[in-house]
DNA sequence: CTGTTAGCGCTTTCAG
DNA sequence: CTGAAAGCGCTAACAG
């Protein structure tokens, strides 16, 4: 049974009031705030934050929800809000909807019914619906990475498309005609990406067959597959395009477990999301790098000004996202 | 403002009781059920987990805290229980130490304020300490991965040492002598993980030179940086034992970038912690992988038959790892 | 089955 | 600066 802000006040003689004052940063007599940091430490007293948060209806903590924890880009995200918003002083609630909408709309809730100051999410579904409950609640969310129609809250990313369109200009450069790509066409990041491709290979007037678009879900296991195929073609395509981390691993490994087929000397690789991976690997990949750091930083300042009372219009955020080299394209003739 | 248990009393003209009781599974009639249901919708109400939680003092949320949310094991580890878990109904909250133990403290009390039922942590202190404010408050602790002297709580495992030793055991048998180790000294799991080699060492009657010994951090960098003092010896280790995920990412990183060296002609590597590495390197790597799903199901197993008051003994559960094939390691002569 | 009443532990006026 | 009192939204006896 821990002792209560009552159980002090026996034992001090002071008021409720002055307890509770001087707890919340108050100013109170130096023999009092003697007496009362003696009763703290003696009788263990910790304020009980859900008394607390009943009525202050803050809690101070921020609700964090990523479409899955085992994916690199959000464990990496997850790290850099926590040190910041701990940094603050906001505890954090973080929730996995493990690629489910249906689990992303009970986050959403149960975050709710935990009182969140705001939550940042990274989201699976790409209707806005199950944000409705937190709009209703008037609690901030501010959206990392993808984005929806009618969001209408904030949203920090990149301009996957134009990132998507200058990483294939490269491969484009380096003469490769035939492109492909391995992207998800589940997600809002995925179908941007793939925009990106269109443009790029259209603004080279250079056209692909079916065959080396891989629209599929985000998922090493697609990655996987997918390289397979592409490699079986008898019209093999000489650099390939994948959309995100996990897609990059599967075709990665693809190639690896083809004897017959090297990277970079029989196919050009470009992935996305760099998490150490091209370091481990060989050849050195060329990937597109997002600024999971400044992200996050920029995630938790816009909702900070939210939840302290900013009401302007929404805003879509677009950071600089950039193409670490390596040496897994190869230039053609 | 959301709406309260009273509006909805206010709407019904039922009394609280008879709202709250209903909203708990409780019978109700059923003219009132359908006043109640309308109410409800129409206020679109929801329970405040917050009141509740304060008189109940359940709130059927389970904290857990990992070491580092960016390491692979504990992204893996935390999407098995969140699965489990939120199929039973509980909430979860989760929170990253950072490698930091203050930081973990902190976390402790903080998921006391939040009155969790109860918590699973894969610990990065190796003393006991910081998990005295839960015990006080009586909320169950089931440790995972790691444990310690004195923690006087569930810890769900595998047995590191055996497993390491069997793991360089496998080394010996392939005729390798020279068999260095970069691991970790400051957790539990690094320092069992040594006593194994050391052990299969013994037994095998080989002593190798200090050189060969890197104890160190668990990180990458350190995985990288010992490996290429290894490759710098002029007695050169034939094989190399790495005991977690982030050093054998920094270890093999360190032999890819050294031309001259491949493996396994010139280094055989074993490698500790699967999480797909295993697919996307080249050569495929050995590795000891541990039973994440299992560990997880086990975990929550354990803090459940806590949670709803078994108070026997602490259990030190070890669980099965098993070595995965690869070709990373060479048979000598 | 339903309603009344008394809190859970804390903050917050408002006097003093 | 301090204290008395009210109340946050809900549940838990206990009567009725």
């Amino acid at each position: 049974m821990p002792a209560t802000i009552r159980d002090i006040s026996k034992e001090t003689g002071l008021s409720l009031a002055t307890i509770s004052k001087y707890l919340n940063g108050g100013n109170v007599l130096p023999e009092n705030r003697v007496k009362i940091e003696a009763a703290v430490k003696e009788l263990h007293y910790e304020v009980n934050e859900i008394a607390r948060s009943l009525v202050t209806k803050k809690t101070r903590t921020i609700g964090v929800v990523v479409y899955n924890v085992e994916c690199a880009f959000n464990g990496s995200f997850l790290h850099y809000v926590n040190s910041i918003l701990s940094e603050k002083g906001y505890g954090l609630l973080i929730c996995d909807s493990s690629n489910s909408e249906r689990k992303e709309a009970e986050n959403i809730k149960f975050l709710l019914n935990k009182k969140v100051d705001g939550m940042i999410v990274v989201p699976v579904s790409s209707n806005a619906d199950f944000l409705k409950p937190a709009k209703h609640a008037e609690v901030p969310v501010v959206l990392v990475d993808r984005t929806m129609k009618n969001a209408d809250c904030d949203c920090i990313k990149i301009d996957n498309r134009e990132t998507a369109m200058n990483a294939v200009t490269l491969l484009i450069k380096n003469n490769h005609k035939k492109i492909a790509i391995i992207c998800s066409a589940k997600e809002y990041t995925g179908i941007e990406r793939y925009k990106g491709y269109r443009d790029a290979l259209n603004q080279a007037g250079l056209s692909v067959p079916a065959s080396y678009q891989k629209k599929g879900i985000h998922a090493m296991e697609y990655g996987y597959e997918s390289m397979k195929q592409l490699l079986k073609l008898k019209d093999r395509p000489t650099a390939v395009f994948m959309t995100n981390y996990e897609l990059t691993l599967g075709a990665v490994m693809a190639v690896n477990e083809s004897p017959s087929f090297n990277c970079p000397e029989h196919i050009s690789l470009l992935g996305f999301d760099d998490m150490i991976l091209s370091h481990v690997i060989q050849p050195r990949m060329y990937m597109v790098v997002q600024p999971v750091k400044e992200m996050g930083e920029k995630a938790v300042e816009q909702l900070l000004k939210r939840i302290n009372g900013n009401h302007e219009d929404s805003l879509e955020i677009n950071m600089k996202s950039h193409l670490k080299r390596g040496n897994s394209i190869r230039s053609l003739a």
